[in-house]
DNA sequence: CCACGTTCCTGGAAGC
DNA sequence: TGCTTCCAGGAACGTG
C-alpha cells in the first residue's frame, strides 16, 4: 500500500519523465476518479492542455504536479493513489489497462502518463496552490517527517496532548502525514511501544523516540524504493519496491520477534490488522481484559 | 476542538 | 466445483 516512500519513489518517477513536458489533451473515464474535482471531470479535462509541468512535489501521501499555464498562473494537479493506485509511464501503443481511469497525452509524444487504480481510494483534481506551492485541499494534512517544515518537537506536543492510542494518532495526518499501517506497526515495534497505548500516557522522549523510528523505518524504506506486497503498487515506471523482505512486524503473524525470538501476533484495531511483539511492546494495562 | 465509528471499492483468498 | 464471505486500508465524513 503506498505509504510515504512509495509515494516518494512515485514522485520521483513523474520528476524523471514529466517535469518539464507540455499537456497535449487529458483523458478522465468515469467520474469517481475525479470526485473532489467539484466542476466535473469535464472541466478537469478541458482546463489541462496546454499546460506546462513546472515541478512534481509531495507532502505525506499526497502528489501534486505544479502546473503553468500560458500567462503563467499556476495551479495543482494533485494525485492520491489511495491503496492501490499507480501511475505508469507508457508509450501510447500499449494496451489499456483493466483499471485505467485517467491519462495525460504531452505534446512531445511518448511517454504518456496513465493513473490506474483497482479499488478506486485514489483519484485526482485540479487545486489552487497557496503561497508555499501546497495545494488549498491539503492544507490541513501535516508535514510529515522527511520535509524541511516538519516540526518534531510540535509533533512529540501534540501527541502527548490527546488522550488517544498512538497507533491512531500516528495514522492521523493532521498530526504527522506520511504514515500508513505499515510503518506505523514498524515504527512501534522498533519504539518497542504498544499502539493502544494512549498518547498522553506516554513520556515525551518516548514519544520523541517513536517518531525517530518512523522517519527511519522510512527512510529505510525509500533507500529500497518502497514496499510492496501483491503487486498493486508499482512505481512510475512498473517496478515494484522490495522492502517487504525487511520488515519485521507487520505481516509477521506467527514468526519470531528479530530482537527477542517471541511469535509476533496480530490483533483487530480500529477495524485494521495490527502486528506486534507482546514481549518487547507489552499491552497497556487499562486494554487489557480484567479478572 | 476532540474522539472515534462508518463508509467508499475491488478482486484474490478462504471457507463451506 | 462453485458459491459466499472475508479482507486489505486512506481519508472524508458524521455523530456525540
Amino acid at each position: 500500500m503506498p505509504e510515504l516512500p512509495e509515494v516518494e519513489v512515485v514522485r520521483r518517477g513523474l520528476a524523471d519523465h514529466v517535469v518539464g513536458r507540455t499537456v497535449a489533451a487529458a483523458e478522465v473515464t468515469g467520474t469517481r476518479v475525479a470526485r473532489r474535482h467539484v466542476p466535473g471531470p469535464e472541466d478537469l479535462v478541458a482546463r489541462l492542455p496546454g499546460a506546462v509541468v513546472e515541478s512534481a512535489r509531495r507532502r505525506g501521501k499526497y502528489l501534486w504536479l505544479v502546473l503553468r499555464h500560458d500567462g503563467g498562473s499556476r495551479e495543482a494537479l494533485v494525485l492520491h493513489l489511495g491503496m492501490s493506485g499507480q501511475l505508469l509511464v507508457e508509450a501510447a501503443d500499449a494496451p489499456d489497462e483493466r483499471h485505467l481511469h485517467a491519462r495525460l497525452h504531452f505534446r512531445d509524444g511518448d511517454p504518456q502518463l496513465r493513473f490506474v487504480d483497482q479499488r478506486t481510494f485514489g483519484g485526482l483534481h485540479l487545486d489552487e496552490l497557496t503561497d508555499d506551492l501546497v495545494p488549498q485541499t491539503i492544507g490541513h494534512i501535516a508535514p510529515d517527517p522527511l520535509e524541511p517544515a516538519y516540526d518534531r518537537a510540535a509533533t512529540v506536543r501534540r501527541i502527548k496532548a490527546r488522550d488517544s492510542a498512538v497507533k491512531r494518532i500516528l495514522l492521523d495526518q493532521t498530526v504527522v502525514s506520511g504514515i500508513g499501517n505499515i510503518y506505523a506497526d514498524e515504527a512501534l515495534w522498533r519504539a518497542r511501544i504498544h499502539g493502544e497505548r494512549l498518547g498522553s500516557a506516554l513520556t515525551r522522549p518516548a514519544i520523541g523516540r517513536l517518531l525517530d523510528a518512523a522517519t527511519e523505518v522510512m527512510t529505510e524504506a525509500l533507500g529500497q524504493g518502497g514496499t510492496s506486497f501483491d503487486a498493486l503498487y508499482v512505481n512510475v515506471n512498473g517496478a515494484s519496491g522490495y522492502f517487504d523482505r525487511s520488515l519485521a512486524a507487520y505481516g509477521q503473524e506467527g514468526k519470531p520477534c528479530p530482537r527477542c525470538g517471541t511469535p509476533i501476533r496480530r490483533s483487530t484495531f480500529m477495524n485494521r490488522s495490527s502486528f506486534f511483539c507482546p514481549r518487547c511492546q507489552p499491552v497497556p494495562r487499562s486494554r487489557r481484559p480484567s479478572g
